[in-house]
DNA sequence: TGCATTTGTTTAACATGATAAGTATTATAG
DNA sequence: CTATAATACTTATCATGTTAAACAAATGCA
């Protein structure tokens, strides 16, 4: 068999972890999760959308991201305005109080980023981008 | 700022998620979660370890091993056989019946990954192998 | 129009992720 | 020796991952 070392998703997992390792700190300082970041940024990105839009610019499943829409919302960094067309829909977008988070924390992060670049190399860094986006890829296409 | 879709921790992320997916049903059939599977992997490849090694050798924290392990006791798949010479330590163990579900379970993950490596090609996936490899150490290095 | 079906989202239930705190045991300084 | 610190692991708590089921609104069709 196979050795247990060489696991893609294991290795995927690790470096991953590896990464979030550096950013986790920050974002805990601010109390936001790893996952609530991302909901935030993808709103910065998008500009408000629906929830089902939402959970595939973040990369969340529906029901976490239903939880974590009630905490952002609890919070006040999220709104929700009904979408008078269908009403099932309701189009989620940050509050100015939301906005400002983002402001404050998301240079911080960047130069964070930066230092992964530096130390990796932009050339092999790219290299894995394009190998994972392939990989994503490939393995959607035969399904 | 860096084009949200470019973030290294979602591409790393999305793509062990696609792997993962095509793995989970075989192993929800046996009533078995990723995590649980990572441990008696990691068990059959030890034959026998302490929590903490065990932790580290399956990527799980402290606090989610030790909930994993009493299912698993739980289920009569692994045991616990205690270190006399440090009271602290226990060593961890497939039972017979771990092994038979391991042995039963195995070659048909092997052949779904087989799959993989078909579709993606060997030459793509080892340089994927060594660019994850690579990341982490140096993410690791620099602490 | 009326109703079964589909779609978008939420709940529910159980398992794990992440952090902090607790417990028991061993090692170590004084 | 013994008080203290370090080690190995477990509990506790809150948040998310995963699956199935529930729910409401919208759609398709007789």
């Amino acid at each position: 068999m196979r050795d247990f070392k060489h696991s893609l998703p294991m290795e995927l997992m690790r470096a991953r972890e590896a990464a979030m390792a550096r950013f986790r700190p920050m974002l805990r300082d601010h109390g936001l999760t790893e996952q609530q970041w991302r909901v935030i940024r993808a709103l910065v990105d998008a500009g408000g959308a629906e929830v089902g839009e939402l959970a595939r610019k973040s990369c969340l499943l529906a029901p976490s991201l239903t939880r974590i829409l009630q905490h952002l919302e609890a919070r006040s960094l999220i709104k929700r305005t009904q979408n008078s067309t269908d009403n099932r829909r309701a189009i989620i977008s940050l509050t100015a109080r939301g906005r400002r988070l983002f402001n404050k924390i998301g240079p911080r992060l960047e130069s964070l980023y930066s230092v992964i670049e530096d130390e990796f190399g932009m050339e092999r860094l790219e290299a894995l981008y394009t190998l994972l986006a392939e990989f994503y890829e490939t393995l959607q296409a035969s399904r």
